[in-house]
DNA sequence: CCGGTTCTTGTCGACAAGACCTTAACCGTC
DNA sequence: GACGGTTAAGGTCTTGTCGACAAGAACCGG
């Protein structure tokens, strides 16, 4: 109640004592998302113990008590892949439904994580134990993961799907120098849509901030073409990035859908 | 345990193992959000044991081992104001910073809940211990709150401005039915802009969906005028609401800003 | 040299959103 | 009952943005 018998506004009821609180393990669990041939990316670790011994999992640990959740989900990543950079973690979600861990109560909270180039990072663990996942597979049902974590990762895809909009997070799946049509195929293998190279050039290049041209340019693919400019990201994707979702599908479908 | 000290990519380094992990307390802080005389308001509780004695803080309380998240969530808003809604609730974030609370170690998670007329409920309770207080005393730092709920405040301020323009949260804090005048204001005072009472019309009744009309009229108010329509919240508010912040101020500034 | 491929620039039209005005309906007072 | 004050509702015009599409530029291989 706002005011029981005593005064203490944040107590619960008597059974729930705050010298007696139920104790629980609390982890972070981050969800690693990354580019690979065109497609989005799940880092995952297959268990090697009971329970869900033999499935793949979302890397994770305790968070400790002298660090904060931020911390504790930058070292997780650290001790994962080595990277180093709390910028790209972003927190999204807290799960904790009884028996989600069937050997004690754990609440725990989930990070996104945006890099590129996993490859050669997961090549460098195990690989029997580290793998890249593309997450089609993941929501189309075709392969299931330890506890709660197709949830988990569910969530962060929507996250990112949101934070695309919102934020400067493409940059970050691409190297720091770049094409725009590397930048566009981030757009597109996220939301799932095809954009206009055109329109999207106009977007993301007539107020300037977003990318700044190096003046170099990139070497064409085997198939030929004309050489693309490289950019770099600039510093005005803090304040929402210039690529919007289209809301409603203009009258001509697309066919990428 | 997770797992052990070997092969398990789960764990973390050997000082924790998962057999002695440090037990936290969980707690879930729920932000209950309200309009009050046109502005946004926040309910309050003002605690009455040390720590942070007679300091306000948001109402909250702990999670249960058999109960989810959002079990816990929805019990400690019908604990507060006897409101049963549970999709009003949406969860925003975890605090778990060392030392947040001084007694022990607690994560918190924070949970946003949108009424409409709180004031009954808080005037039935003690009315020394909970109050509705602006969002705006709170924004520009003029009133501290326990802990780190200023912060948990501020971030469920920011979600509802997000939530604003992506659901259709803002018939949350109107009544059952409500005039288009009453839903703008909910937009005006939530962004702190002035929007055009036609173009608001226009957007929100184009394709309907969004609003019903009820065929009724409201009551003018002291100062006159012609009656309002009476309209109800529609069911096509999950998709993205028809109302969307101005990403850019077109030339002419805004007197309210 | 010549098609094939990719990047870049240009143009056009549809649509959405803001600014502004006019009409409609109710209040109070005189 | 007439009149000004107030608020809601509807209409029109302009502006800006976004998507579709066409055309040119720069590289490849043969």
């Amino acid at each position: 109640m706002v005011v029981t018998t005593k005064t203490n506004p944040l107590d619960a009821p008597a059974t729930y004592d705050p010298s007696q609180f139920p104790p629980f393990a609390v982890t972070v669990d981050v969800v690693i998302l990354t580019m690979a041939d065109g497609r989005l990316h799940v880092l995952l670790i297959r268990r090697g113990e009971a329970p869900y011994k033999d499935m793949w999992a979302v890397p994770g640990g305790f968070k400790r008590p002298t660090e904060t959740l931020d911390e504790a989900a930058k070292r997780e990543l650290a001790e994962e892949t080595g990277v180093d950079a709390a910028s790209l973690l972003t927190q999204f979600g807290a799960y904790g439904d009884p028996g989600r861990d069937p050997r004690m109560n754990v609440v725990t909270v989930g990070y996104l994580a945006v890099l590129r180039d996993v490859g050669a990072i997961v090549a460098g663990t195990d690989a029997a134990d580290a793998s890249l996942v593309p997450v089609a597979d993941l929501l189309n049902g075709s392969l299931d993961l330890a506890f709660d974590h197709l949830r988990i990762v569910r969530d962060a895809i929507e996250r990112v799907r949101v934070e695309l909009a919102v934020t400067g997070i493409a940059t970050a799946f691409v190297g720091s120098t770049f094409t725009l049509a590397e930048l566009r195929a981030v757009y597109e293998a996220i939301w799932g849509v095809q954009l206009d190279a055109a329109n999207f050039r106009r977007s993301v290049a007539a107020d300037d901030g977003w990318v700044i041209p190096t003046g170099r340019r990139s070497r064409p693919g085997p198939a030929g073409g004309r050489p693309a400019e490289l950019y770099r990201a600039g510093r005005a994707w803090q304040a929402g990035g210039p690529i919007h979702r289209q809301p409603s599908p203009s009258r001509k479908e697309r066919t990428k859908a």
